[in-house]
DNA sequence: ACATTATTTGCAATTGTGTTGCAAATAATA
DNA sequence: TATTATTTGCAACACAATTGCAAATAATGT
């Protein structure tokens, strides 16, 4: 599906900014970071304009979060279709290379379920493994 | 063991900074941000210098970092002793609270072994899991 | 215990990251 | 096409993190 119709039907207004930037993501193979979208020559758009689209998507489903230990929250893809407007259900593993620091999405490595200690009653998971992916090993 | 002792065990020197940041990491029950440590009245140091610590901590295995989608790192003792100068291994999955923020260690809930693609070659893991936590709860 | 050496600290300055308010520009709607 | 609603970019701000360097402190050998 084109940009602008995706856009529509999660809801939002078309604009040359959404439409880029996600852009960027139907084209990318790895996580994308605020900084790379920035840094874009495709789409150089105000920082602001950057922060306010990667918000707007998240909130909508149409991307997801990837936490790291650098400071950097990663963005990628919702594939599956499952997220919905308040709740993420990526349950997949993500997998950063320390070889070519590239962060992909495992959509088809879901997250195993844990046994939590009494009383604790789980929301949501998120799961990080790093290691030489399938292209640098 | 005190501090002291615990700081000459990984081959550092035993200053005033790293004895009092330790303090604070061996009497807290969750992980900590640099903010934490910052804002304690206990150990107010200049900002420098608690990051240079945590990442010297870091190095040495002392402690570790915990992921997290808001732009801010957790840090929390290793407790198991398996983690050596360069690597990690604390295989423990953390639990952050959504109802009164805390982040603890899971240590007897263990990471569980995922399949990846071919040619992936696995390092390390981080799982975080958010929700409810058992005194909240 | 003291002088020497090596390490660590704090300051100042700089860079990077993320947010807010508001007027101008753009998109949706009738 | 005119009106309304939304989005954008700018300016200013707040906070987070890093670097170089001189002063302070810890480790070392005598």
């Amino acid at each position: 599906m084109p940009q602008p119709d995706l856009l529509k039907q999660y809801g939002l207004s078309v604009t040359d900014s959404r439409t880029k930037i996600l852009g960027l993501f139907l084209n990318s193979t790895g996580a994308l970071a605020h900084a790379d979208i920035e840094k874009s020559t495709a789409a150089n758009f105000d920082r602001v304009t950057v922060y306010r689209t990667l918000q707007t998507f998240v909130e909508k489903g149409i991307i997801h979060q990837i936490p790291t230990t650098d400071n950097v929250i990663l963005y990628a893809l919702c594939k599956h279709n499952n997220c919905t407007q308040g709740l993420h259900k990526d349950e997949h593993v993500h997998f950063i290379c320390t070889t070519c620091h590239k962060t992909t999405c495992l959509d088809d490595v879901l997250i195993p379920e844990v046994k939590l200690p009494m009383h604790f009653i789980k929301k949501q998971a998120a799961m990080v493994v790093n290691g030489v992916c399938g292209i640098c090993g």
